[in-house]
DNA sequence: TGTTTGCTCAACCACATGGTTGAGCACGAC
DNA sequence: GTCGTGCTCAACCATGTGGTTGAGCAAACA
């Protein structure tokens, strides 16, 4: 993961754990301490906060001070960035999609023979449809 | 990273790095062979491929054949898990911030020298507005 | 046939990551 | 003040990751 030098990839990369997924899931329900969030796991206190730390440095979380808990709370902005980044292009691949499946119609009307790298497209086909 | 063994986190994996995702947005705007994908990079062709690797393996791209080339493709499809699973968390969250919105405003209301903790929701109602 | 092109596989290296344990700090309780 | 609780920091270890180079394969080209 190289060095994590911009936002987005300090939140994929906090995300591409599934114990790091958990807890955000857990965290949408509500505020969570750190000894709550470390129950259901079978790792030491330590190793979540550790966690905890790379979810808070990637934004998705911020812990505040209730005497000697620290409580997590979930900030749900950062979502924004990644959806943003993934509607972006998903919207240009699938423009894309379409373009191509017109020219490929095209071609089959006009020479079915010629098409000599259908592979290509398949998928896309029995998406399609 | 662990062992990445739900697809989720694989997506959130090849994702975490920018020179990937940099691959995916050149994919978006069209197939690419390896070489042409490593071209703007200063490594190597087979770190290149070793990426190309990561992101297939993620079901984020396919490798087809032409002669001796390996035209990269865009599977745009995968996207739609990360939005599905960053949806549910983040209305979830929404949801509840208004929630403790409400509850804050009758507090404040009846008695407003009992809220001891504030500073749990301040940021909430700079974004609500 | 041998050569070049485009790419992958294997081995290796440096460093990041996730886990551990031990120490220690900041509170509240006593 | 002393103790217990909740948590973080530091050191360490095993494994994973991204990079390298060298070897080698498949197809086009000569």
């Amino acid at each position: 993961m190289v060095e994590h030098d911009d936002r987005l990839s300090r939140v994929f990369g906090a995300l591409a754990d599934p114990t790091r997924r958990d807890m955000v899931a857990r965290l949408a329900a509500g505020d969570a301490t750190v000894g709550e969030l470390a129950a259901p796991y079978d790792v030491s206190l330590q190793a979540v906060s550790k966690h905890l730390k790379v979810l808070e440095e990637a934004g998705l979380v911020r812990r505040s001070r209730d005497a000697q808990r620290r409580p997590v709370h979930l900030d749900a902005e950062v979502f924004d960035l990644m959806t943003k980044w993934i509607e972006r292009y998903r919207q240009q691949a699938e423009e894309r999609y379409r373009r191509l499946d017109q020219v490929l119609a095209r071609m089959q009307g006009q020479d079915a023979d010629r098409t000599d790298d259908p592979e290509q497209h398949d998928r896309h086909e029995g998406a399609a449809g």
